[in-house]
RNA sequence: GGUGCGUUAGCGAAGUUGGUUAUCGUGCCUCCCUGUCACGGAGGAGAUCACGGGUUCGAGUCCCGUACGCACCGCCA
């Protein structure tokens, strides 16, 4: 045993004990003939103290050795409150060097001067800092809370395979390709999908997972290629069900972490959060909806608007209140270039205060139009109008980007407050212009909504689906739906996707197989594990809350991995290298 | 696939209209110091200015390309 006690645990109650710590030397301030060392441990920092009979002790001691010292607990004469071990100390009688270390790349505290991508290649040393230490640790106790919760409502822990198959529908797969095979390849899941439902028949009518998922696409900061799905699925169970499970899981999650107990969970169909929202993922910790205008301008003379109207565009309005004085020109100007981005031509502003109107379109519309508008969007003075005209999409995707920009700048976002809502009714399939067909919004296994059946194969685009989402301020927690359990449905969507019996059959087969044999009615989700950690850490970067995470190129900064293999791993795999 | 920003001692940054010894902070090393807790004080070492090419009498600085990092758009059933 190298230590009998952790770093963080001594307090006052302790004094005169006669303790063996063992740790990393955080600092060492040497004063002299006394030399005090915060030595440090996953639980915590203690102060150990070199008297002048010991301070040759620690004389070739430095910066992240690993240490074991032995001595006895003393009140300190000043006590350092930053500390929760701040009011002892420990007055070393021994000190032993377990391990040196060299001078690190980057310095071991809270506050690091290191940036990411140091951090990234040294990611064992950051690890031993808190704000990265503590997120394990949160997603430690997220996972436990889970798994209780869960498995005292009789859900059954499943582990299903990584070595799966490719999935023509959906993300990139990440492939390994097999010895025993030539020319074959497993594919890494995406998500337990397909096999979580062959789970429901096989009678386990409530699984989870906490499972590993791959997609081979491009990253962003709350994206990796591979992360962690809390994977769930119900049988003889709907919507009701699966939203109250996983609400009793995130009040439980938001207790246990947070302490808050005031949780709501209300629900927006996919249409109306788009129409509101301009996003399928809205951060409701802000109001600011938007609102159609276009018939206050059907007769309008202003150009950009009547031809928008013309072309079967619309006109989304949002107001911000008391803005007009921290929204200069300049800003407008960068508006405009942030919502080109969205494909949006340009935003029009309106500026009313004092009574009366400025801003872009301020000569290019009536008085009329502008007292209408005044009226219809209830103005009063210092609140600011954007306005984009564009085709429906892009006006509300373009305005709802804005709207997000401008709730974090004009901080309108309340950042210890938590809003969730369920989106609901997502569409059944969404237009795919680079395969030049219809493709599954979520996946094939989605059932269509019971008044959209004869919508199927006919109004594709009108057609909607029992696909549910659960957004935490503005980031998409998980996914999931109702899944269709009638061979024939099945069959149906197929076809609708334009999948050839072939596909179907090579690709589904068994899927599709295990359907005639008895398949309950049944219904999931999967919980992006990382998002919510990340929601409850405060951070907005992913690889915060990932323990070795990969960087925006999907590169592994501190194993260099993906690498090259030798020739003789590739021989095995009958595999070979294209030259460029 | 695309756009933008970035790359200067171990780490983080500054570097003016191109100009001769590349600056600061921190970390590191040595010495001094008995109550520090971001200890303090004195001194010292430490740079292929990402890489390749170009413009120029002269490039950290300007131009082109490449690599890497970050963010975003596309993509992410």
């Amino acid at each position: 045993m190298n230590r009998d006690h952790t770093c963080g645990q001594l307090r006052k109650a302790d004094e005169g004990k006669h303790v063996r710590l063992a740790g990393w030397v955080a600092k060492r301030r040497n004063l002299g003939s006394i030399v005090f060392i915060d030595l440090r441990d996953r639980y915590g920092i203690t102060q150990i103290t070199f008297d002048e009979n010991h301070s040759e002790l620690v004389k070739d001691v430095r910066n992240e050795y690993v240490i074991e010292v032995e001595g006895t607990v003393a009140l300190k004469a000043t006590p350092n409150p930053k500390l929760a071990t701040g009011e002892v100390e420990v007055i070393a009688s021994s000190c032993k060097v377990l391990s040196t270390a060299k001078t690190t790349p980057m310095i071991i505290a809270d506050e690091t001067d290191a940036l990411e991508d140091v951090r990234l290649k040294y990611r064992y040393l950051d690890i031993r800092r808190n704000p990265i230490k503590e997120k394990l640790l949160l997603r430690d106790k997220v996972t436990t809370i889970v798994r209780d919760v869960l498995h005292k409502d009789d859900f059954v822990e499943v582990e299903t395979p990584i070595l799966s198959k490719s999935t023509p529908e959906g993300a990139r797969d990440y492939l390994v390709p097999s010895r025993l095979y030539k020319g074959r390849f497993y594919a890494l899941p995406q998500s337990p999908q397909q096999y979580k439902q062959l789970l429901m028949i096989g009678g386990m009518d409530r699984y989870f997972q906490i499972a590993r998922c791959f997609r081979d696409e491009d990253l962003r900061a709350d994206r990796q290629p591979e992360f962690t799905q809390i994977d769930i699925e119900m049988s003889f169970a709907d919507e009701e069900d699966i939203f109250a499970e996983v609400e009793k899981v995130m009040r439980a999650i938001f207790k246990e972490t947070k302490g808050i107990e005031d949780l709501s969970f209300p629900r927006i169909k996919y249409v109306d959060a788009m129409d509101k929202y301009g996003s399928d993922k809205p951060d409701l910790r802000f109001g600011n909806e938007m609102v159609n205008v276009t018939d206050l301008f059907k007769d309008t003379s202003f150009v950009v608007f009547a031809n928008a109207i013309k072309d079967g565009g619309i006109i989304k309005a949002l107001v911000f209140h008391n803005a007009c004085d921290k929204l200069s020109r300049k800003k407008f100007d960068e508006f405009n270039e942030f919502v080109k981005v969205y494909k949006a031509k340009a935003v029009a502003y309106l500026k009313y205060d004092k009574d009366a109107f400025s801003g872009s379109i301020n000569n290019a519309i009536s008085e009329d139009e502008k007292n209408a508008l005044k009226d219809y969007l209830k103005l009063e003075n210092g609140d600011v109008v954007l306005m984009i005209a564009d085709k429906k999409e892009v006006a509300q995707v373009a305005l709802g980007a804005l709207r997000k920009k401008l709730g974090e700048e004009l901080g309108l976002i309340d950042h210890d407050k938590y809003c969730f809502e369920w989106i609901t009714e997502f569409p059944m399939y969404e237009y795919s212009q680079e395969e030049d067909r219809w493709v599954s919004a979520h996946h094939p296994f989605t059932a269509p909504r019971d008044e959209d059946v004869d919508k199927l194969m006919d109004d594709k685009a009108n057609c909607y689906s029992r696909a549910y989402d659960l957004v935490l301020n503005g980031y998409e927690l998980l996914s999931g739906s109702v899944r269709i359990h009638d061979s024939n449905m099945q069959a149906k969507v197929f076809e609708a996707l334009e999948l050839s019996q072939e596909q179907i059959k090579n690709k589904f087969g068994f899927f599709i197989e295990a359907f005639d044999y008895g398949a309950p009615p049944h219904c999931g989700v999967g919980i992006g594990l990382e998002r919510l950690v990340m929601i409850l850490s405060g951070t907005d970067n992913i690889k915060d809350v990932v323990a070795f995470p990969k960087t925006a190129s999907a590169y592994c900064l501190m194993s260099d991995a993906p690498n090259y293999v030798d020739q003789d791993q590739l021989d095995f795999l009958s595999l070979e290298i294209k030259k460029d």
